[in-house]
DNA sequence: CATAATCGTACCGCATAGCGGTATAGCGTA
DNA sequence: TACGCTATACCGCTATGCGGTACGATTATG
């Protein structure tokens, strides 16, 4: 017994299952599953039925989650937006890179983003498309793999000793089988970014996307990573070079720009949910 | 016994109130408030120490939540950002309001940002700036109150009687004390939008802050409005006709905009936490 | 230097909260 | 009609989360 599906949860005292397993069934939408029904996130979670119809009463009682209207499937309310804020409110140093982002994404023209890490993956927390890109599919909040993408091997590159060693040994113990790939690219990230001072990705996260990216550090101290890129289309595998400079540039600016960053001292206007 | 701190705690054999909890949790951080100790948890939600060093261990251990290296507080992880990615893939046609309202917070020399409701209080989907403005408090995800707000008056004035009804409950219910001046308020705004097509609000939110709001559908018929405005000093009262005509036809643009919305076919990349 | 507040962690007995099986009822469909 | 799907209800069990209270380590205050 104590089915092992649900991780970090051994002999913890401590350890608030319900909790865990209430972030897990946020966390299982997806933009392509954003309604679900309580069969489908049994399925995603691997929970049992009765648990699931437990948490997600819980999750709608919250006010985190509702039922859709016209399907009567869940999907999750915009309310868990606000968790974030605080998050986007403590970078708020990004802001003065917005218009630079702009301008890059125009010149570009294809979309430039600010990303940090979560394990071993890349979180965007910034965005800018050129104007006339209809979709895309990259917003604030979305994942991208680290060791597929320019902004990843920036990252990567830029990061410390220790940080990258951790990097690593989590490769290692996610995917044993690429392991040696990925080290080995990570570490040619990491000689092109000392070289160029920027990397470049041409077409190994998708086919026919290219893009360039280069490291900064936010205010506190968190490293981020740009990037710029798009269809080979518009970014061009003979662009990358110019691009690449640029990007640096960009960065470059960022992080010597002088930031008082404080947030007004007006206090937080948020009303209580209600 | 069954200490009335819990909201929607009653005898509610189906209520996980570990989750509940443990979402109180992460929704007291604040943008002032970003770094906690267990004891600032422990006073912002009304619950026990060992209970909050409980919820927030499992946070930790799930990692929506880390320890601050140098303060050795918690504070949120970026990670929480993930978790709206989703709401805001649903809503992507705001993506192609975006250049617009970047026009118009040019011209303006303010800033444009599009709300949903949630509650009494209306939060951020999206913002542009002026590029000379150097913070913007109001970042996706924050919340702004509605009765208050053009953005939220524009809002009440779109809504259907029964869901202006329930606004008005809602208020009851949670302020009846201001209720009266709130659905006079409401109901002048109501009548402004339906003569002009747009909501004014001069230094109601915030002294010397003047704004216009106008409401639109988004493409799964939600509504939502814009605003655009900043300090007076920059957007002047006799300024907002003009805007408020403006931001009226950005809205009227937006909404007819054929907007074949879909995402690419391409599967969510997002790599698991790890 | 001692006192006083913190901080986080640890322990522990208790009651119940949450678990997950199974069973039921309502739709829409094949 | 019989099936798949939905959500909901019931219920006995025990592991689980609860919240006291206590501790050692820091840091701040006098």
């Amino acid at each position: 017994m104590s089915d092992s599906s649900d991780p970090g949860a051994g002999k913890d005292r401590a350890f608030v299952n319900g909790l865990a397993r209430g972030l897990r069934v946020l966390a299982s939408f997806s933009p392509e599953h954003n309604r679900m029904s309580l069969g489908d996130l049994a399925k995603a979670t691997g929970l049992p039925k009765s648990t699931i119809a437990r948490l997600v009463h819980t999750l709608v009682e919250t006010g985190y989650i509702y039922v859709c209207p016209d399907s009567g499937r869940y999907s999750l309310h915009p309310k868990v937006l606000t968790l974030g804020y605080p998050v986007m409110a403590s970078m708020d140093k990004r802001l003065v890179a917005l218009p630079m982002m702009q301008e890059l994404a125009d010149y570009s023209r294809g979309t430039v983003s600010l990303g940090i890490r979560d394990g071993l993956s890349m979180i965007l927390i910034e965005r800018s498309r050129d104007r006339t890109v209809r979709a895309l599919p990259l917003d604030i909040g979305s994942r991208i793999p680290m060791e597929t993408t320019s902004m990843g091997h920036a990252y990567f590159a830029a990061a410390g000793t220790a940080e990258q060693a951790a990097i690593l040994e989590q490769f290692k113990t996610h995917d044993p089988s690429r392991f040696k790939d990925v080290e080995r690219t990570l570490r040619a990230a990491e000689k092109e970014y000392a070289d160029k001072g920027y990397c470049t990705a041409v077409g190994i996260w998708e086919d026919d996307v290219n893009a360039v990216g280069v490291a900064v550090t936010l205010s506190n101290d968190v490293l981020a990573a740009f990037n710029c890129g798009g269809p080979s289309s518009r970014i061009t595998e003979d662009s990358l070079p110019d691009l690449g400079v640029r990007l640096a540039d960009l960065a470059q600016h960022f992080q010597t720009a002088d930031w008082v960053g404080q947030l007004p001292p007006r206090p937080y206007r948020g009303v209580q949910p209600t």
